[in-house]
DNA sequence: AATAATTATTTTAGCGCTAACATGGGGCCG
DNA sequence: CGGCCCCATGTTAGCGCTAAAATAATTATT
């Protein structure tokens, strides 16, 4: 095997550059570029020979000078609480299908639901020079969105709208109007004595459990010792207990609305643990609709959120953007769908 | 709102410049670099008067600047099958760790467990000059391979060892042995009639299913109709749907093993469905023992793997490397370790 | 006090690429 | 056949930063 070891403080690599490409293949530096980034405007021969010297000579373009010469990155940064969330895997698949494909790389980092880390992740990113930004909810820290009026690139948030103006353009259901319907939907179901757990209560689940629990005090059904709620972040494990926790101060609970379904499911294995039938002697319902939730016993009534489509339409409007088009209006609902099943 | 249309083409964006803050602090552009890049090399006050010009300007760096001119990217890519995968979430997690205080940043990519597009993601990245790679599992294309010589960067190949020579470092688990382990503990167990299921067939489950049925054929109990496999996604549908299938050709099963926790999910679910008491009817096992799987009823009997400590040492390797250090031996094997439950 | 050694800062040059403009050689018009 | 436009390609300059060498300022040593 060769060396390996690297050679730090070297100023040149030895790696092979647009002009050893250029001097094999017999023309300008300048020409190679284009026959590389816009083929359809050299003659067909030249592209033929550049492509065959780029193949002899293993050349790999250098971004980092591209981006410095051109003034634009070819960077998109994405800004997600957690990639590992199966909730954001849907909205990056979404983004990615568009970003792509128009030759955008995709920058992606994670909040961890922190206020503070998605300062500096952002801060961070910059120093990339995207050439726009998806950034997950409206809040934000003040310094943040001075940062980001600064760098004046296109942006999107996504997940949530509503709760404020965003920055720029903004894609994403109502969350509290989601908790609202799944609050309506037990009521019509007939449940009268109702609890809530909630876990990693960022801005969008302290929404959902907001607009639900609004509508039980219109109906008059609101009872704080009903509801409970951790900044801890969502298990399935902490789903089981804050399901006992509340058990022990309200025994005679008919139905309880989890903020996510990671949180349903622990319920539901709880009750599983405890002979509690579902949704006979207790309803269950979660939000998000993960793959597992229909198949779960009971399988699970949840809320069922485009996500996908979500980060399509993000990535969409920045591409659209980007292309010099503007766009009214800037605010897209995309809405939601009740998943009604057997738990609830 | 100040607009944020752009002006594609223009070639500078008139942004704040290194030189900008040198000239506001009175010093000249290499000394504001080395301020913010080596603060112990200059001299108190200069820092001061640095850090309130950079402050008061909104200076932001430029990486591309910072790549071009200097010969490192200080930049790691990080090649895996699926960021969504709860998996590789701990093992990005043990990466993040390390390269972050060293101020390296994270490239990160899907391969969806293809090849070939685990191929384009390397070139991709490779157009970063990112200082070092790490790239999950021990096969991969020629070309790729070729590429990744060509570049001579620090690499770690990571999740399974033993199955060839390594491109350069290595480090993770051997997977036929943890397969080999639990079928070991299967027949211990007393189970005779063993079946196997598995999806999503990237080679390292497929070693996993290997070591595991070469266990049973020593034991002369491999039986070739009890082992049921899918190249599609894993998912808990899908592990419902196979435990059917298999059970419609081998009623008499009394064991399976399941290439992963999301499978051994969907098999429980439908054995609850069917009224199949686990363990004492059929008994379930999975691979990776994921949070759930505590949880789920029965808890579930999986093989827990060092993730955090792969990502974690994987990156050490790397940083070491890059410090200049030789690494001997470049091997390293973190074990397993077998989780009893009440599922088998 | 003169010199050497050390530290702090500046100067110079260039990383690899592309924007903008310059050039040259067809073809088409009047 | 000169003037015009169009196309493919070349030339020039510079994006923002840092490595390396040069210089200036300070401290240590004899």
């Amino acid at each position: 095997m060769t060396t390996r070891q690297g050679q730090p403080g070297s100023r040149s690599k030895g790696r092979v550059t647009l002009n050893d490409v250029a001097r094999m293949s017999g023309v300008s530096a300048m020409t190679v570029s284009r026959a590389l980034n816009e083929p359809q405007r050299v003659s067909e021969q030249v592209r033929e020979r550049v492509e065959q010297a780029v193949a002899a000579l293993g050349y790999i373009p250098n971004r980092a000078a591209r981006s410095l010469a051109g003034s634009r990155s070819h960077t998109i940064a994405v800004v997600i609480p957690s990639v590992s969330n199966a909730v954001f895997n849907n909205v990056i698949r979404g983004i990615y299908d568009i970003c792509a494909p128009a030759g955008y790389e995709m920058l992606m980092g994670n909040t961890y639901y922190s206020v503070q880390q998605e300062s500096s992740l952002i801060s961070k990113f910059l120093t990339h020079h995207p050439d726009g930004m998806i950034v997950t909810g409206l809040d934000m820290a003040d310094s943040t969105r001075r940062q980001l009026e600064a760098a004046a690139i296109p942006l999107v948030q996504i997940m949530e709208v509503g709760t404020s103006a965003p920055l720029d353009m903004n894609v994403g259901i109502s969350h509290s109007e989601a908790g609202a319907a799944m609050a309506r939907y037990m009521l019509k179901r007939g449940y009268r004595r109702i609890g809530v757990i909630g876990a990693q209560m960022d801005y969008r689940s302290q929404r959902r459990i907001q607009g639900f629990i609004d509508v039980l005090v219109e109906a008059g059904l609101a009872d704080d010792k009903r509801f409970m709620t951790t900044s801890e972040p969502s298990t399935v494990r902490l789903g089981g207990q804050l399901l006992a926790d509340l058990l022990v101060v309200n025994p005679d609970l008919d139905a309880v609305f989890c903020c996510n379904d990671d949180l349903a499911y622990g319920a539901i294995y709880e009750c599983q643990r405890r002979h509690i039938r579902i949704p006979q002697q207790l309803a269950i319902a979660g939000f998000n609709d993960l793959e597992g939730s229909a198949c779960i016993n009971p399988s699970l009534t949840s809320i069922q959120t485009p996500l996908y489509d979500i980060g399509k339409t993000a990535a969409q409007m920045l591409m659209r953007r980007l292309a010099g088009e503007v766009l009214q209006p800037s605010v897209v609902d995309l809405g939601f769908r009740l998943q009604a099943r057997d738990s609830a």
